[in-house]
DNA sequence: AGCACGCCGACT
DNA sequence: GTCGGCGTGCTC
């Protein structure tokens, strides 16, 4: 029996009613239990009997009624927690049912801090109460009653302070009486940012693209993208769309790749609104996590900036989503639930019914084939900000002036890193390969160092003294002798690393201040932070870094960028090799040249003629896409076509290769679809189990979902094998 | 995800 | 003869 029209925004569901609770559970669905004495809504949190144990989970809706009444058990209690908001439960729904994630996988996302459930617990604070006869007086006595006597309740610990006494005196007068225990709500800590600031100076194009993403505001759902190049201002312009959302009372979500890295972008804000906003990444401490999902739930945070994982927050009046450098693969997760959250953030927009701004200077090709598509709508910034030019891009033919043997910086790279520290500048030069060499073998018989547990070559780190295995970690100490043919000191490096670029440089540039950055030698976001700002602030003079020096950094005395191995990432068969590298490439190669001194930038490379290197340095990114994208609508891909991955995966290789011909013997057959597979995935051997894939492609018709799901229900999963399903796969691995 | 039930090695 | 290893299977 359910009260409400069943297009309702919140169901009530009286006592004794049959409902159904989603679990944060990788359970088929959600199970039936019956109301108790109060009646529940739809979103309520509740804590349900299951097996034994109580565990917490949502209203999901009403009873399946498939499984028997004898068997329904009553809703223990309801938590005194504000319900999951309507979108958001339509979000896990709509999550679980794209990816093929069980929605109880997709629910223990949006649940991931069950303690803010729990009512806040109360400070304890205290009150002036009336003087208890024989009240012995001291001076501190004095002085902490005439400090509380101005006020309505203080924290103890803040009466103390403000008095100037120890926590004694305090408690001691608690306890004679003169005081009284009160507890106090919790202080808001989350300050709301100031919109009416002033911005930045806008140039006419961010004008322009601003008022376009401010007036979105006011028309419902729509995407945009801002698709501007490097330095040309994105952010402002997007800030321009935060401040008119805040104004109209919504709260505002940020995405960025990688949140523990975005110490710059923090400072940005705090300096356009005053304060900081909240924050949502995977470091967060259990007390600001608890802090963070109230404060977002209330209404208090009013922007959130976080990483993927942010998209699950129980948003109360959610009404703007930024995706900053929307093409990054960091948005798409790989393990457990594979979901894009670019993706899903669009879909999150469309339930709210309000805009969502994507902002790369390379956008995906899927992102402009929807521009294309006219799906969503592109504001173009074509210039950089202030002036500023573009670097100008020069290959480096490592064919015809090639580096000596066992150097990596050409003769051309060389010099203009010479020239540049002459003028004072700073300069970077951008391997994306951490440690000091990928390979290492004994000259001796051959050997070569592999991970046990990895089809990987384990990865000297010479700084760290040991060769490490860069997917599982394993890691041992350099032995002395080989281990195949007993030499001693047989070993060479082979090919390099930053930590070998890096030692390179001081040896060409001994009076250059040189620093390497890469994830592994920073300890943390304030390492970060400081590293950043030697460079910002020229304590430094040549960068050499990971992909982690690619991303957004503004260094505006950095004018050279010199690219090791441009070539590094076009190799392998992934389907978005060449775009990923043109992208790695720009990024960059936006590094150099951002304020007022022009920028150099060198791609060593043995494919000058490669389209990625024409495109990079003729600078005409569309047709570069254009081409890109006719290819993949020849071949049937993405976007054009669809792509879903299996990888089965298992301790022993004889009993998946035997499951993977009953997989390929139950793959689906029709016109439109196309099994490849079973091939080893590239990692064959991962963590110690062994991988197959298999690529399912169909045309944009097809139900993909629906297809794979008949598919595995075919199947009978032997013992210790795993079958995980990603669909849109993006990294083939 | 827990937690139970269920069959094979070293202990009082 | 029992305590306990963690392998499989269920939980509305």
């Amino acid at each position: 029996m359910v009260f409400a029209s069943a297009n309702s925004p919140h169901r009530i569901f009286p006592s004794g009613s049959r409902i159904a609770v989603l679990l944060p559970l990788p359970l088929a669905g959600a199970y039936d239990y019956h109301v108790g004495a109060e009646p529940l809504g739809e979103g309520d949190f509740v804590a349900v009997p299951l097996g034994g144990r109580e565990v917490i989970g949502v209203v999901w809706g009403e009873g399946a009624g498939t499984v028997d009444t004898a068997r329904i058990k009553p809703v223990t209690r309801r938590l005194p927690a504000s319900p999951l908001p309507e979108p958001l439960r339509k979000l896990v729904d709509w999550v679980a049912s794209y990816t093929l994630a069980p929605a109880g996988a997709v629910l223990k996302m949006a649940m991931s801090v069950p303690s803010a459930l729990e009512p806040p617990k109360p400070l304890a604070a205290c009150r002036l109460a009336a003087p208890p006869p024989g009240l012995k007086m001291t001076p501190a006595r004095r002085r902490v009653l005439d400090t509380a006597a101005g006020q309505p309740a203080m924290i103890m610990a803040d009466l103390a302070r403000a008095a100037g006494v120890g926590p004694s005196v305090v408690k001691g007068l608690l306890e004679a009486g003169a005081l009284e225990a009160v507890g106090m709500a919790p202080p808001a800590t989350f300050a709301t940012p100031d919109w009416a600031r002033p911005g930045a100076v806008l140039s006419p194009d961010q004008e322009v693209a601003a008022a376009a993403a401010v007036a979105a505001l006011d028309g419902g759902f729509s995407v945009l993208l801002i698709d501007g190049v490097t330095g040309s201002g994105k952010t402002e312009v997007y800030f321009a769309a935060v401040a008119a959302a805040l104004a109209k009372g919504r709260q505002v979500l940020v995405l960025l790749p990688e949140i523990a890295l975005s110490a710059q972008w923090l400072g940005r804000f705090a300096a356009r609104f005053g304060v900081a906003p909240a924050e949502w990444h995977s470091e967060l401490g259990d007390a600001a996590r608890r802090e963070t999902w109230r404060a977002v739930a209330s209404g208090e945070a009013r922007v959130v900036v976080g990483a993927r994982s942010a998209l699950f927050l129980p948003f109360l009046k959610l009404g703007l989503i930024i995706v900053d450098e929307e093409h990054e693969s960091a948005f798409k997760q790989e393990e457990g639930v594979t979901y894009h959250a670019r993706d899903m953030a669009v879909v999150r927009a469309r339930l709210g019914a309000f805009p969502v701004v994507l902002a790369s200077a390379t956008p995906a090709l899927e992102t402009l084939a929807n521009v294309q598509a006219g799906r969503y709508t592109r504001l173009h910034l074509p210039d950089r900000h202030a002036g500023a030019t573009m670097p100008a891009i020069a290959v480096v033919d490592m064919r015809r002036t090639p580096p000596p043997r066992n150097f990596w910086l050409s003769p051309p790279l060389v010099t203009a890193i010479e020239e540049t520290l002459a003028a004072g500048e700073q300069a970077m030069l951008y391997l994306n390969r951490r440690g000091y060499a990928p390979l290492t073998l004994c000259r001796g018989c051959g050997y070569r160092f592999q991970c046990p547990h990895c089809t990987a070559w384990l990865v000297e780190h010479r700084a760290a003294g040991r060769l490490v295995c860069h997917h599982c970690g394993y890691f041992i100490r350099p032995p002395r002798l080989c281990p195949e043919c007993e030499a001693e000191a047989s070993f060479a490096a082979c090919g390099p690393g930053v930590e070998r670029v890096a030692e390179e440089a001081a040896h060409r540039f001994p009076e250059a201040r040189i620093e390497v950055m890469a994830s592994d030698t920073l300890a943390g976001p304030e390492a970060t932070a400081e590293l950043v700002r030697r460079v910002t602030e020229r304590e430094i003079d040549l960068l050499v870094g990971t992909q982690i020096v690619a991303k957004g950094y503004h260094f505006p005395w950095l004018t050279l960028v010199g690219v090791v191995d441009a070539d590094l990432g076009l190799e392998g068969g992934d389907l978005r090799a060449a775009e990923r590298t043109h992208q790695m490439l720009s990024q960059v190669s936006g590094r150099a040249g951002r304020a007022e001194r022009p920028g150099r930038v060198f791609l060593q490379t043995f494919q000058p003629a490669h389209p990625v290197m024409l495109a990079l340095t003729s600078g005409d990114r569309d047709d570069f896409i254009a081409r890109e994208a006719e290819a993949r609508r020849d071949a049937g891909m993405p976007p054009f076509g669809r792509l879903a991955a299996l990888i089965v995966s298992g301790p022993e290789a004889a009993i998946l290769d035997a499951f993977c011909r009953d997989v390929a013997k139950a793959a689906p057959r029709d016109g439109d679809v196309s099994v490849l597979g079973p091939a080893p995935a590239p990692l064959a051997l991962l963590r110690g189990r062994h991988r197959r894939r298999f690529l399912v492609k169909a045309t944009r018709s097809v139900n993909l979902q629906a297809l794979v799901k008949a598919w595995l229900t075919r199947l009978k999963v032997p013992n210790g094998v795993r079958v995980q399903v990603d669909m849109d796969p993006y990294s083939f691995f």
